[in-house]
DNA sequence: TCTAGAATTGTTAGCGCTACCACTCGCGCT
DNA sequence: AGCGCGAGTGGTAGCGCTAACAATTCTAGA
């Protein structure tokens, strides 16, 4: 319980009076408690103070208790930016992601914040929309908050943005797409070989008419990623087959593009058995549509996806995919941050976090 | 592109060489650019270079170009804590939702996102995982950071909580809920209303044992607030009909959470004939598997949800919903916090955005 | 030519906190 | 008695920036 009372001629808990006499402790209502506030209301320095919120184990029980109890009869709120400016220190992680809107990313966010906030740091949430400009944008304005740390999904960024990142001097986890030039740490799997896997599955299941689908937007390197693994899976599994791609461009990623996608493969690949989705949102919208249209899936076509998305086991029939470790990239993350902030290990950590093919009905 | 290169001896760019025999320009390589460097660099005083950069209007255009050129050659990044400090202005809003891996929630955050980033504030955000205690812990750690506003999910806080909010002196917005006591402006719709009309809905399609099902955890206000109007509603439109309400309690909002109510209705209250879930989600998981199972919906048993999510206007058969304008409860929340940070308007804004029932086939 | 007023730039004094170091005790030891 | 030591506390000096005001230049009339 916060009271922010007449604070004149308070006593403290032991009993000593507070210096009565001493600098006035009424103010204009305007002016914001501060940490010297506290201290003369608890007859101590602000250095002390300062000790019992960062460092209790320094300060004596006896004092403890009355700086605790002028904290709460001034309701003071300690200001971390001149914290930070002082200690050249935030307590604040910067977080960069594509978009928020998807869940792929509030998965990661999610185990990353698990992760920070029980260790007293605060999450900086940013977007770029997939544009590597915008991306350039945000880590410039989010340095001026002088973060401990960076978590930013993707490897690709501007020469600039990479300038930023290398001369902060502070740990940054790049994430998803695994590289072999990372800034510093990594934290991801390898969208090739996952792709890789399924393709090899359906060729297995005897499938010989792959296609594949989704938005690649430039900015997406993930998902360009992606295609080129088809590309070269298709090449090798299936000597002499054309190697089909349906591009929805930026297209946003939801189920309507996902039925538009299978509209254009109808038409524009109609010799097409498994139809390879980058993404279960696009599969489960061209799944529901092909069902809704009296196809049998996966009689008349297969279906694929990408994620694993709890929709996937759910759908009738339930949708073969891969599935990718969304949380734990976040906590993972958050783990090397914290690590690599208190100093401990030095070096910088590589983790791959791999991948899981989930054979279902849909192919 | 940023340069760090040796700085001394430059030449800007009106040709005026830069006090040679003044202040040394090199450094440590441990310390960062300050403000005072690109001052020097340029010949001019701190204030101007600040004033370039917050009001480059005040600045004439040689001296502007001049100072341009000396923060590209020293790679300056302002450093916000100070700016903070100093101004005491954080450019930062704090944003606080109940968890961010649910799609309702990081569509309000990127609307909020999208309106908030081009006034060039950041945004924090924290997640209460529905506690209200652990909401009161994130309020009072945000306040350290002294947001120039505050974008809250809910209407329920604890006393300690709205004390914060309120002697913060930011504008503060409320969203989702409806409520006549709001701390300061209010952004949402009526659960209540919302709830009646859909219950009204299915009561004239002609269905008379409805079943509310959902999860109701104590933190989450909303929840219960469906449920209360659930049987408000049952109880005038159908009097004598028994209020049946199944409860997951604290399991998660997922599918397979949606499964499980619909196998405890079944078992629990098997008169019912329409299952009305209080989210989309639930509803989602019940109907994909009630179709795997034979059932016939709307003919063995109506569904409905709440929330219109992208997935029910694509299921077989289509989700009746209610339709909730999560992006514009963001959208709107930005835009009343900037009004009131830049003091035009004094007053709170109560907004109501309203909802739209969705009548499709499930119901 | 002179001057009020606008435009531009500089000077001073902090914002609220913490790093760093110095100081005071009380204690046990030589 | 004198000393070293650790625990506890206080004093000083900024961290990097901007508000507020002062000073300087420039401009357009009178």
């Amino acid at each position: 319980m916060i009271e922010t009372a007449s604070v004149m001629g308070a006593t403290a808990p032991d009993g000593r009076s507070t210096s009565p006499g001493g600098p006035a402790l009424t103010r204009r209502a305007t002016r914001t408690i501060t940490l010297n506030d506290v201290a003369s209301l608890a007859n101590v320095s602000p250095q002390t103070v300062s000790r019992a919120l960062r460092a209790p184990e320094l300060v004596s029980e006896r004092t403890l208790e009355r700086v605790r109890w002028a904290i709460s009869t001034t309701g003071y709120v300690p200001n971390l930016a001149a914290s930070n400016l002082a200690s050249n220190r935030s307590r604040t992680i910067a977080a960069i992601i594509p978009t928020i809107s998807a869940s792929v990313f509030a998965d990661a966010l999610h185990g990353l914040d698990a992760v920070l906030t029980p260790a007293g740091y605060q999450l900086f949430i940013g977007s770029t929309d997939y544009d590597l400009e915008h991306e350039e944008n945000l880590i410039r304005a989010f340095m001026g908050r002088r973060p401990d740390g960076m978590f930013i999904v993707g490897t690709k960024h501007t020469a600039a943005a990479t300038m930023l990142l290398k001369n902060a001097r502070i740990p940054v986890v790049e994430a998803w797409n695994w590289t072999d030039e990372p800034i510093d740490s990594l934290v991801g799997f390898s969208n090739h070989d996952a792709i890789e896997a399924i393709v090899e599955y359906v060729v297995g299941k005897g499938y010989t008419h792959p296609t594949f689908a989704g938005s690649f937007r430039p900015g997406d390197s993930r998902a360009v990623d992606r295609q080129q693994s088809f590309a070269r899976s298709v090449q090798r599994l299936l000597p002499g087959e054309k190697v089909r791609v349906i591009d929805s461009g930026t297209s946003s990623v939801d189920l309507e593009t996902g039925i538009a996608l299978l509209d254009r493969t109808l038409a524009e690949a109609p010799e097409t058995d498994v139809l390879m989705f980058a993404s279960d949102v696009f599969a489960a919208g061209a799944l529901l549509e092909a069902r809704r249209r009296g196809m049998s899936v996966p009689g008349d076509l297969a279906i694929t996806g990408f994620g694993d998305f709890e929709m996937a086991r759910h759908l009738v029939p339930t949708l073969t995919t891969v599935s990718v470790p969304n949380r734990e990239i976040g906590t993972s993350a958050g783990r090397i941050l914290l690590q690599r902030m208190v100093g401990d290990t030095a070096d910088p950590e590589l983790l791959d976090l791999g991948f899981e093919l989930m054979p279902r009905e849909s192919a």
